[in-house]
DNA sequence: TTTAATACCTTGTATCGCAAAGTACCAATA
DNA sequence: TATTGGTACTTTGCGATACAAGGTATTAAA
């Protein structure tokens, strides 16, 4: 059961997806349980089986690292934290992301 | 050779694709291949093999219909057509693209 | 010692864009 | 009339990716 619109909306969501997580990162490391709290706060559903994959992506093409760290309250947190080939690719999304949302205003409000 | 950026980018246009085509249709019917001229003007670059599934799926769910029309130069071309339905869905798509958009700038601008 | 909460990770499935190859129609030209 | 080139539509196979679902491990409280 398709509901063609919902199916949009998380295609559109998907497409900006790794952009979020690396702008998350940008203002300070986190693990991944707290950045799904901090995109679900944003309107972006994500789950674990999304996040946790992108996330060891992301770690392998550079664009972070990450350290443990104990928890009070469960097991240890992994830390991911942006490189800086993270910052210089989050910033080369930023000219991506305002090329389409130019694109999408010239096609949606040409004539 | 990955060039995650280029990656990106595709990955931001894939989201849009179908809003896009229900937005270039909204304003007159057109035959597939001055679709993906009048994309390529828009700097989203589109292919055959990309275009004509996603037109198929997009009349099977009643976005769009279609009708055949000879042309001077070469076989008959198929002419979609926006439908209803198409229309109602593309306000959908809309709101669907605002929110995308605020939801980016809360992220990307938060603190 | 069992239960609940937290956190990380993996597997299987479905979707989807794209490259590539195929089919068909038409007109001009050899 | 046979061939070539241009236009247009369609299909197949592949790779990438989000997600549902299930699994492992740690800690603390009942």
């Amino acid at each position: 059961m398709d509901s063609t619109v919902e199916n949009v909306r998380s295609q559109m969501r998907k497409g900006v997806l790794e952009y979020c997580i690396l702008s998350i990162l940008s203002r300070k490391e986190a693990y991944a349980s707290s950045i799904i709290e901090e995109l679900k706060a944003a309107n972006m559903i994500v789950v674990e089986g999304t996040l946790y994959p992108l996330l060891i992506r992301q770690k392998n093409q550079g664009l972070l690292s990450y350290r443990w760290e104990e928890s009070t309250q469960g097991p240890p947190r992994k830390y991911y934290v942006i490189t800086e080939k993270g910052r210089e690719i989050l910033s080369e999304m930023d000219s991506a992301w305002q090329e389409i949302v130019s694109t999408i205003n010239a096609l949606r409000n040409h004539e």
